[in-house]
DNA sequence: ATAGCTGCAAAGTCTTTGCATGTGT
DNA sequence: ACACATGCAAAGACTTTGCAGCTAT
């Protein structure tokens, strides 16, 4: 779960970006889920407060706040965007195709320990790292998980 | 570095497919380098063995070799693709895009602990996950790294 | 002989961009 | 005011697909 939506218009103003409603809403979109959405979600929940923001301005501002640090994309044929910027993973249902968030802290020990083994025996120089996990979410384990439908674009 | 080639007509006949020119040589092409080649750069390869095979043909091939468990696919923006089916994860240099290979046994004992750990802590059925390190590769680190030149496509 | 492949080109999907208009500061 | 953002639609980049002809078995 999510914590309470911060105040964006303070994130947005304090890296002298303008205050536009469709930046607003974006970012506050973001935040306000851990769905880890596509640019079409995200547009898609946008246009319920505002209508006439285009599918172009969306990802104008999702790539901007990217570039500021305000919200990461996670790579895939259908980019995905996630507000959250604490250090985490994830882990992708490949029956639903959602993807959950697994806290760093927790990985972080192996993660630590894996990175520096890496490290010392090929001599790259590691800076940071990506894990992924995949599986099945409790709800598709459940017996009636042919209830829970597969979808792509949460 | 990669091995000799192994003849890639015995694991396609295997599998009932047929042996086409175009299907053998994207194959070796892909089991001759260890560069995680893009579509693109598949093609380009073939072509200087069958100067007519199209760009949709190779496509196609790929995708019938990942379906078969004969190549896997990098996901990203531009795909890549890898004849390398041993178990290993990726380390990608953030300044001339190269990705070369870590082993897999090499991490395993970390990766594993961290499996069990993530799993018992969250309820999360993980079946299997996927590891990518990010840094400067050697040549990149070197002195003279302004020679390396980026490239997007090996 | 015939199911499966291929080349070619057209169509799809997701994302970016040019431009005239609109809008925060 | 005026630099920056937006809507719209067109263009791009990558990938898939329809179809008629070709080919491995």
């Amino acid at each position: 779960m999510r914590t309470i939506p911060k105040n964006s218009d303070a994130a947005l103003r304090a890296r002298g970006l303008r205050l536009t409603g469709p930046r607003r809403v974006v970012l506050e979109v973001l935040r306000g889920s851990d769905a880890h959405p596509t640019a079409e979600s995200v547009h898609r929940l946008v246009r319920r407060r505002l209508p006439r923001v285009s599918l172009g301005t969306v990802y104008r501002n999702l790539r901007l706040l990217v570039a500021e640090g305000l919200a990461a994309e996670i790579p895939g044929p259908h980019a995905r965007f996630d507000a959250n910027m604490d250090a985490h993973h994830h882990f992708t249902c490949v029956r639903c195709g959602r993807i959950v968030d697994v806290d760093g802290p927790l990985a972080e020990p192996h993660a630590e320990a894996l990175r520096v083994r890496i490290a010392a025996r090929t001599g790259l120089a590691i800076t940071h790292h990506r894990i992924e996990f995949f599986g099945r979410c409790p709800q598709c384990r459940a017996p009636r998980a042919r209830l829970h439908r597969p979808r792509r674009s949460p």
